[in-house]
RNA sequence: GGAGGGGUGGCAGAGCGGCCGAUUGCACCGGUCUUGAAAACCGGCAAGGGUCACACCUUCGAGGGUUCGAAUCCCUCCCCCUCCGCCA
């Protein structure tokens, strides 16, 4: 078909689901988007792939015709009939242009559907529309039970002098916040467990750029141009702050052809995230769950199609065993098609019991772990090549939160604190943190 | 920041207006030979679209231009390398 355009090497690719898949799975497609609670005209991306196609095999047949010229006149030794093909090459050459024209009109319509149209569910992920359609699927430890009234993690922080809420908003602006004292140490000391056992379970580590370029972001699945955008942009560039190293991590090998013997690839990467929280004004707006800037360790994987459902599980198992190490209650959540978000095939949450969250504690989101199958990587033309069959095929990838720094923070601190105001160390830190407990008195240098 | 040199198939590396989608080497796959292996020899081997299969179309960093025709010429941008300067 195409000339120029399907390359993805041009980055101009408009797979974001396989128009294929589209046209041959019609009203599975359109279902899913229901369940999605996403509102994508399908019917339209059928229509406009018809008529790229059309223009397309017209401009093809012109092509040929022009590619026939090309090769007849240098043969040519008739000057009037050279001239009638000079001038017919001449005529073709504008045809083509004029066609070429219509194409990039109607890709550019149809990449702007296409957009909007999320990823396939699992077929075992809860159908539902709103959060309240997740699923808890397992639950490990339960909710500390306290012999006073716990404090929530502001409280604490502020009078451990371990976090500058009013400096952070000072210097950046509300949502920023100063780490110190012993909350700095926790925050190397989380990167130093999550490091630790994801290098035991033979994952590459990673330290990702903080800024990516405004295609990775859409490969990935964000939409930093549009107007409710998780993410800040900087200024007369084409870079965005990044709001999760998955981002940088799975842009890390875009168009690029793997040999199937090397997958499946895993990556522990940590980044500084960014995220603009515009369109949730008014929530959590205390503290450390939901700040502009954090720090995270993420895991990020390509592999075979067949592949990905297992490391899914296993994705899952190390973030449980990241937060069994620690010793917070949890539960995991299955999450609800209507929550799923663009990319993601199918998600698990980890969220830890936070005792001063909400009215007598809730369980709080801390880990996130997504499916994503082809999804990114059509966008991001990645691919591997399998000795046994021809051509290639799209690897599919896969993304989990080691530890979210802050919200980790917030649970130990909620977690751990007893009823002097003190918090003790969760045991799989003290290595790092080089002491037991924080208290007031206990000063960084004490 | 200053001065040069480059970006071609998995890698290396030719080509510098039509005979080039691309010489060749390595790697890889298949075969012959061998008890087996190595070597040697023969054959295959970029991707995407399209087709039952062919045909056919597109792609030589990206975008634009010149031309009947561009990997090859012109413009813009990006990236890489070398030398000098500066610096954590």
């Amino acid at each position: 078909m195409n000339s120029i355009r399907a390359n993805p090497q041009a980055g101009l690719d408009i797979h974001m689901l396989d128009v294929q898949f589209i046209r041959d799975n019609l009203e599975a497609v359109k279902a899913n988007c229901k369940n999605r609670n996403v509102t994508a005209d399908v019917d339209r991306v059928v229509a406009l792939d018809e008529q790229r196609r059309q223009i397309l095999q017209q401009q093809q047949v012109h092509q040929h015709r022009q590619n026939e010229i090309s090769k007849l006149i240098p043969k040519e030794k008739d000057k009037d009939k050279k001239q009638a093909l000079i001038q017919e090459g001449r005529d073709l050459r504008e045809k083509v242009a004029a066609l070429e024209n219509q194409v990039k009109e109607v890709e550019a319509e149809l990449k702007t559907v296409l957009m909007t149209i999320p990823n396939m569910s699992h077929p075992d992920a809860p159908v539902g529309l709103t959060p309240a359609d997740n699923k808890v699927i397992s639950k490990v430890g339960e909710p500390k039970k306290f012999d006073f009234k716990p404090k929530d993690h502001v409280a604490l922080a502020e009078a451990l002098d371990i976090v500058d809420f009013e400096a952070g908003s000072s210097v950046a602006g509300q949502k920023f916040y100063f780490l110190k004292n012993e909350a700095v140490l926790l925050e190397l000391a989380l990167v130093q467990y999550a490091f630790g056992k994801l290098l035991e379970k033979g994952y590459t580590p990673i330290i990702t750029p903080d800024v990516a370029k405004v295609d990775v972001l859409e490969g990935i699945g964000f939409m930093p141009r549009g107007p409710e955008t998780q993410i800040y942009s900087l200024a007369n560039t084409d870079l965005c702050l990044i709001a999760t190293a998955e981002i940088t991590l799975g842009g890390m090998h875009r168009d690029r052809i793997f040999d199937e013997l090397d997958l499946p690839i895993k990556y522990v990467g940590m980044s500084h995230c960014f995220r603009t929280e515009a369109g949730a004004p008014g929530r959590d707006t205390r503290g450390l769950y939901r700040v502009h800037q954090f720090t995270k360790v993420e895991m990020f994987v390509f592999c075979t199609p067949d592949q990905s459902d297992g490391l899914h599980q296993e994705l899952l198992a190390i973030e449980e065993s990241i937060f069994q190490g620690l010793g917070l209650p949890y539960h995991v959540i299955d999450t609800c098609t209507g929550d799923l978000g663009g990319p993601a095939y199918r998600k698990f949450d980890i969220e830890t019991w936070m005792p001063a969250r909400g009215e007598a504690g809730e369980y709080g989101e801390v880990t996130s772990t997504s499916n994503c199958t082809d999804f990114q990587s059509r966008r991001l033309g990645i691919r591997f090549k399998s000795t046994k069959q021809k051509g290639t095929r799209f690897v599919h990838t896969l993304n989990g939160t080691a530890v979210a720094v802050s919200r980790a923070l917030v649970a130990i601190l909620e977690n751990y604190q007893q009823a002097d105001g003190s918090v003790v160390i969760p045991e799989a830190l003290k290595r790092w943190v080089g002491r037991d407990v924080i208290s007031r008195k206990g000063g960084i240098s004490g």
